[in-house]
RNA sequence: GCCCGGGUGGCGAAAUUGGUAAACGCAACAGACUUAAAAUUUGUCGACCGCAAGGUCCUGUGGGUUCGAGUCCCACCCCGGGCACCA
């Protein structure tokens, strides 16, 4: 019948390439739009061809894609399983420059060997749709897209420190950088000022992070991608919201002196005129602020004439002009002809010849509006800003025209009151004097700044430079910390480093405090503002920085202790440790009833300071009054502790005092007897004991005494004491939320509650920042897609028509990266020099090509649709393949190339071109073969399996076995060839099976008997719950990529039915279960069993919930919860049979002997569980 | 330091909702077949006590919840991965 029966050996050579090849010829896996089938697109990340070819690891990922594919196929799915090469980018070109090949070469030779690789293992990928991202037809799409996002203005080019990898001598973006080194090389970074194109990822960084969590029509999760994944894309986006608060600085050196000069119907005692001057004048400047004569009915020249002879104007002036006064300072100005330190315009008044509105006022036939406008900036230096409210549109026209011929900075901003003429005018104080932003995320803290740090790149520095007494040394540090690479610059755990600006002063906005100016190196340029205020008491980074240069801290945020009770009314007082120093002990409260042990407390009582009422209560509970020396513990504490006396949560907030005096003092005062407490003394360790044993709870009370004894030890006064017990107490920042102390009037709130409240109060703005930076995208090397751009001498940046794509990457002669931060096709002058697409002038294309990661960005999208010369992707064909159902693939790619496809994906949703905001909905990870000896595998450790030798010895059906069975799919196992072998047995079982004569003749028409014209021979029964049980089991798993429970299930199967009489029907769906794992030898004895059509467009086996299911469960007794027996019973059996069942068991019997049962508990189907008394 | 995973026999690993821990496979040992070997096949295979029947202890460590914990809670130890001066 079948030739395969004479030579019953199973020879995976000789069947597999014969199927292979069959398949190849009938394009039996075409993918095809069918409108009539559900689809299914699975995908797997496209290797980058090396040219060291494939290792058994990389197939893992295949196979399991294969086997979902074929799943899917035979259950009636129009499948897309593609494959491709992603074959630009920095290894294939190394490669090439190694082997001095050209990397077009190499690449085609490579691309050769792995899909000959591939081929062997028998996977059903639809060649015809395979794609190549270095082949022109595809890369004229990538470029296409580029042009897409330069014209939504989501391409720039910038001009920034970039990293650059002085090995592959190009620049890098973000992600390629892994703890400061290059990703691919190693090669410690460096900050490289360069120009360069970036994408503006920033943009959807908002979306990125969302859509992670975003939810389906039926609010499931869009996205079923492992937890890890999502939650190394938010780390690595990085969202946070904080609040922007500016800092004024001001300068000791150079004192600026401001002439403020009123408008129209005003004077120096109107509007914010006398609060600037105020407040300017604490900060150590010079004010002036000349009443002008003749307000109500002003003429120019009078008043031009009166600020000359009578204001010292010289070049450290700077005149703050409002309204009318604005004309005056600029008309004296020009007169004057010396030059000043600056001028700020606030509103000025209006031409009328600019706007008729303002044609009526009095004065303005008096005054003359034109200005030379040349001199006025050449006098001001330049330093011009000009203030416009919007609540005065009329006039903001003007002030922009004024702002333009000065070439001024337009400040459009919102005053307190029309005008800017409330009392108090923030934005005005703001404009005036230099003003630096920090970004913070605890504004809470705000009142604890004690100094402010600047990055060494902040462009402020170079403003205050003028102003730094010690320049050298500033400039020094710059100098030092410009040359350090990312990884010196970054380590975590170096010492801080940094340099006072002396001479520069930054203003707390909210206390109006002067606190010193510095910069370091920790406080990082790109991010934020670049600039930090500094709270050492509660930031890690700001206390080590404080800690080295000796820099005040504040504590702004007190800790709590307990959980707080919203009933009560909270105390205020004071606590007090006394110390005997004499015996070296401390005295505590010892209470009876309950029996317990406390320090000396107190409240408050009427305007009594907290250490009177220390000193009242030491006088009254203990009867000192004579304290050698008193010494506050640190900051106020909240608690919130049971009083046990009075049987209720109390909240009560206290300031720690320590009392240390003499022993004789004790005596010499004798003090009240006490009806509920006795004051006693004891070692610091006693105590400690004490409490933990009576008041466990009050954590507060620990605290205290923690910080005497440490304080005590510290001063060597305390000389016994072993402080080791103590570390509960630690001299660090207090990061934690609190309740606010020292903050003015939002003392005693919750630092978790007035973090916007703070902000506003401050003039400061809520914002959201992101760790994400933009994507910088040029590479100076030649292996990539051409950046499709012009630049034109007269056009600047030019766009190549769409019309034009593909630029293609022109042949060279020498591919070798430049190093001059040039790419290699600079040389290439006639492909360079190109005609501007607009003015047809002279003009050179841009040489640097894109990132690797460019092409993979969307390669997903052009197997839907591969041959398209229209669009880079059909409509109707990304309708119906959209979105990828499965995408399969290492998770090193987690922050590169996901998080770049689903940026480039939300962009082409944008405009149009896909239909989903999501490109992959299932990701699953592969997890890495390693080699046997655990480690990597690498050519370095000559660890290398070569998936063609285990062909070779055990078949491709094997191999695929043992990959899908060796452990959880998404898990890192070590390979092992011995194991192999169990793969390959088990396949020759089946085949045995198959084989064993005379197969045929055991064949029993299963469908025939169970009609009822035949009986059921014995074992069959048996046989279909088996079987129907195995199709459930495998049919989950392959849905749930279990793979190697899948096969596991399969190998009892195929165990059990050795055993018995098997039917043909029953070995057929065997069979149909293995062929996805083991496509070729299914295929081989489904043919022998006479049929035509493959087996792997076969129908999938549909299981009978009847049959899948057991009908005897093995009911477990035990006793105490302890194993004793167990009994086999029909599926829902009732509870009390169970019972009775159990406890009439002979190896049960023998626990329950003399002794009295229970409670008994029961569950139907599992277990009797009986619970003995005694 | 922070954020994710994970820790089960000699090894890879199983164990839907808490309900017989170690399914399936590898290796090992013993037997059958064989002149012999390979292949195949049968059996044993967590530790300890016991001749045995049987018993006790076992899922990184310690505690807790529960009739019952690999599974839930708390603390800690170890391994892998990611981020790392992100204000």
């Amino acid at each position: 019948m079948i030739s395969l029966m004479k030579k019953n050996v199973y020879d995976p050579a000789k069947i597999e390439p014969k199927w292979q090849k069959k398949w190849a010829a009938k394009k039996l896996y075409k993918s095809k739009e069918d409108p009539k089938k559900d689809k299914f697109y699975v995908l797997d990340m496209f290797p980058y061809p090396s040219g060291e070819g494939l290792h058994v690891g990389h197939p893992k990922g295949y196979i399991a894609t294969d086997v979902v594919s074929r799943f899917q196929r035979m259950n009636g799915r129009s499948v897309l399983h593609p494959m491709g090469f992603d074959a630009f980018g920095l290894p294939a070109e190394n490669y090439a420059l190694k082997t001095k090949t050209n990397p077009e070469i190499a690449v085609k030779k490579n691309v050769e060997r792995y899909k000959k690789q591939l081929e062997i293992l028998g996977f059903d990928y639809d060649w015809s749709r395979e794609v190549n991202t270095t082949d022109p037809k595809y890369y004229k799409w990538t470029q296409w897209i580029f042009l897409q996002l330069l014209k939504k203005g989501l391409a720039y080019e910038s001009y920034e420190p970039v990293n650059w990898c002085p090995t592959d001598k190009t620049v890098l973006a973000n992600e390629d950088v892994e703890n400061g080194r290059c990703e691919r090389c190693g090669t410690p970074v460096e900050k490289k000022l360069m120009k360069q194109w970036v994408l503006k990822i920033t943009d959807y960084a908002d979306r990125l992070l969302k859509d992670l969590d975003a939810k389906d029509g039926n609010a499931k999760p869009l996205l079923d991608w492992p937890a890890s994944i999502k939650e190394l894309q938010r780390n690595w986006i990085g969202r946070s919201e904080g609040a922007e608060i500016d800092f004024r600085l001001t300068f000791a050196k150079n004192k600026t002196r401001f002439m403020i000069l009123h408008g129209f119907e005003g004077g120096a005692k109107t509007d914010f005129h006398p609060w600037l001057k105020d407040v300017l004048e604490k900060h150590g400047q010079q004010v002036e602020v000349p009443e002008l004569p003749n307000s109500y009915h002003p003429k120019e020249a009078e008043q031009v004439e009166y600020v000359l002879t009578n204001c010292k104007l010289d070049e450290n002036t700077v005149i703050v002009a409002h309204s009318l006064g604005a004309v005056v300072a600029m008309k004296a100005l020009m007169k004057l002809n010396k030059p000043i330190s600056g001028l700020v315009i606030v509103a000025s008044a209006v031409d009328p010849k600019f706007d008729k509105f303002y044609e009526s006022r009095s004065f303005n036939k008096d005054f003359n509006w034109d200005y030379d406008y040349a001199a006025i900036k050449r006098l001001t230096g330049g330093k011009i800003a000009v203030l416009s409210d919007s609540r005065e549109p009329k006039r903001a026209p003007y002030l922009k025209y004024l702002a333009d011929k000065l070439s001024a900075r337009l400040v459009e901003t919102t005053s307190k009151e029309e005008h800017f003429c409330a009392i108090e005018e923030p934005e005005v104080l703001k404009a005036v004097t230099p003003s630096v932003k920090v970004f913070t995320t605890r504004p809470d803290t705000l009142f604890g700044v004690t100094y402010m740090v600047l990055a060494p790149e902040h462009p402020w520095v170079q403003v205050a430079m003028p102003h730094v007494e010690n320049k050298a040394e500033v400039e020094a540090y710059i100098f030092k910390s410009s040359r350090e690479t990312e990884i010196e610059r970054t380590d975590a755990t170096k010492e801080k480093t940094g340099v006072e600006l002396k001479g520069v002063k930054a203003v707390n906005p909210a206390n109006n405090e002067e606190v010193p100016v510095w910069i370091a190196d920790y406080v990082l340029a790109d991010y934020g503002t670049g600039a930090v205020m500094a709270v050492p008491a509660h930031d890690e980074r700001d206390w080590a920085f404080a800690k080295k240069f000796g820099l005040l801290t504040r504590d702004v945020i007190a800790p709590t202790f307990g959980e707080p009770n919203p009933a009560d009314e909270p105390v205020d007082g004071s606590a007090i440790m006394i110390f005997d120093r004499q015996k070296s002990l401390y005295a505590c409260l010892h209470w009876h009833n309950p029996e317990r042990y406390t320090i000396v407390t107190g409240a408050k009582k009427g305007s009594e300071s907290y250490e009177e009422t220390a000193r009242r209560e030491l006088k009254e509970e203990a009867g000192i009054s004579d304290v050698k020396s008193w010494h506050r513990l640190g900051g106020k504490l909240f608690a919130h502790y049971y009083n046990q006396s009075k049987k209720e949560f109390k909240s009560a907030s206290s300031m720690q005092f320590l009392a240390v005096i003499d022993s004789h003092d004790i005596g010499e005062h004798s003090r009240e007897p006490h009806e509920t407490f006795d004051l006693e003394w004891k070692t610091a360790a006693e105590m400690l004991d004490l409490f933990e044993k009576t008041i466990p709870k009050s954590r507060h009370i620990f605290e205290i005494l923690g910080r005497a004894v440490l304080l005590l030890c510290g001063l060597g006064i305390d000389k016994t004491t072993d402080i080791s017990k103590f570390d509960f107490v630690k001299d660090v920042p207090f990061l934690e939320p609190g309740i606010l102390i020292d903050s003015g009037r939002f003392s005693g709130k919750a630092s978790g509650t007035v973090m916007k409240e703070i902000t506003e109060s401050v003039g400061g703005k809520w914002v959201t920042k992101f760790k994400l930076r933009d994507w910088v995208f040029s590479r100076q090397r030649y292996w990539g897609e051409p950046i499709p751009v012009i630049q034109c001498e007269n056009c600047g940046v030019v766009p190549v028509p769409e019309k034009d794509l593909p630029v293609e990457l022109p042949k060279v002669k020498s591919y070798e990266p430049t190093g001059t931060g040039e790419s290699p096709l600079v040389a290439v002058s006639n492909w360079v020099n190109v005609k501007c697409p607009k003015c047809r002038g002279p003009a050179k294309r841009e040489t640097n090509t894109m990132p690797s990661w460019a092409g993979s960005s969307w390669y997903y999208l052009r197997y839907e649709d591969p041959k398209n010369t229209k669009a880079m992707v059909g409509p109707k064909n990304e309708k119906y393949w959209s979105p990828i159902d499965l995408y399969v693939g290492g998770a090193e790619h987690a922050t590169r190339h996901l998080i770049y496809a689903r940026f480039w994906h939300k962009f082409l949703y944008d405009i149009g071109v896909v239909s989903t905001i999501e490109p992959f909905i299932k990701l699953q990870h592969v997890g890495l073969i390693m080699g046997e000896d655990g480690r990597k595998m690498s050519k370095r450790f000559g660890n290398v399996v070569n998936p063609d030798e285990i062909v070779k010895t055990f078949g491709a059906d094997t191999l695929r076995i043992y990959e899908m069975f060796m452990g959880p799919f998404d898990q890192q196992i070590a390979w092992s060839t011995e194991s192999i072998v169990g793969a390959r047995r088990f396949i020759e079982k089946v085949w045995r099976i198959a084989v064993s004569a005379p197969f045929w003749l055991r064949t029993f028409p299963l469908r025939a008997s169970q009609s009822g014209k035949v009986p059921l021979p014995s074992g069959l029964e048996q046989n279909s719950r088996i079987i129907h049980k195995t199709i459930k089991k495998v049919t989950d798993d392959i849905m749930s990529l279990r793979f190697n429970t899948a096969i596991s299930s399969l190998m009892i199967a195929v165990n059990e039915l050795e055993k018995a009489t098997i039917s043909r029907e029953d070995f057929e769906v065997i069979l149909k279960l293995l062929a996805p794992f083991a496509p070729h030898v299914s295929e081989e004895l489904w043919a022998s069993l006479g049929h035509k059509e493959s087996i792997h467009v076969s129908g999938w086996p549909v299981y009978d919930p009847k049959l899948s299911a057991d009908d005897e469960a093995t009911i477990i007794v035990q006793i105490n919860g302890k194993v004793r027996g167990s009994f086999k019973s029909k599926i829902g059996s009732d509870k009390g049979e169970l019972e009775r069942i159990a406890k009439g068991l002979p190896e049960t019997k023998k626990w329950l002997e003399g002794k009295k049962i229970g409670r008994v508990i029961v569950v139907p189907d599992r277990l009797v569980n009986i619970v003995l008394t005694d």
